[in-house]
DNA sequence: GCACTGCTTAGATGAATGTCTAAGCAGTGC
DNA sequence: GCACTGCTTAGACATTCATCTAAGCAGTGC
């Protein structure tokens, strides 16, 4: 846990025999605590049925749909769906509220847009 | 394997009582396939020592990088460093050619966009 | 050819993750 | 209050994945 806070300017290992192998950075890169941040919001993409529930969700008429909707849509228990959610909603992609019976869910689309700006123009970013 | 093969308009299990709890989808939803190829790209993504690579490759000066200069980024192993970079390649997010000593890597930018376009403006996605 | 460096592949191992069943909590309606 | 439905939580289990060490392949230079 120590190499990554190299000031990455001192003389580089690739420079043994005078042959750089290459040049430094002409930007700055993610930083360690930002990539784990955004791996963790990424990994909770990163699924198949969570993909499909983002996708059912934001489809649904009034931008929200409730569970009951999104368990028919799969091949899947309803704790697996409930899982699935609260992944989700762990990552501040989705919120949920409980109307009588029933439990809508609805996109953060702030957080998506976040996601989809750091993989735009170019990965570097101020994140 | 049957249910998301619904055509999602006959009478619903949430038609009990004659209480509708929801509408059906405004627009079409992600399919199985698309949803599984998507995830297999973002689960490519969804790593902070991959996203950090990601990095290190888009801000070096010629956007291409020589894996020395990756693995002194980082605080692990050759190898390791070696199979994020497998991972990242057989996702086709990067490329990558043998210059004589070293092996450079450049960013695929058309996959990236296609990645930020899907969480952009709406989930749901011609794909 | 031989030693050296750079990088990848192969195989093992511990941690994380997706799925299930069983059980529990929250509303509704009789 | 009691039964019923909708949804979540808890815990178990199989699979996937990140990492390592050991070994192998590819260039370079003497």
């Amino acid at each position: 846990m120590s190499k990554q806070e190299l000031p990455a300017t001192q003389p580089r290992a690739g420079d043994v025999n005078g042959a750089a192998c290459c040049a430094p950075p002409a930007c700055e890169p993610l930083g360690q605590a930002e990539a784990e941040e955004l791996a963790r919001l990424f990994k909770a993409v990163a699924d198949p049925v969570r993909l499909r529930l983002l996708s059912l969700i934001a489809c649904h008429e009034g931008g929200e749909a409730c569970v009951c909707d999104l368990t028919d849509a799969f091949d899947l228990t309803g704790p697996t769906i409930s899982h699935h959610l609260k992944v989700l909603r762990k990552a501040g992609l989705i919120d949920c509220e409980r109307r009588g019976t029933w439990v809508y869910y609805w996109i953060n689309s702030g957080m998506l847009e976040r996601l989809s700006a750091i993989l735009g123009p170019r990965v570097a970013v101020t994140a």
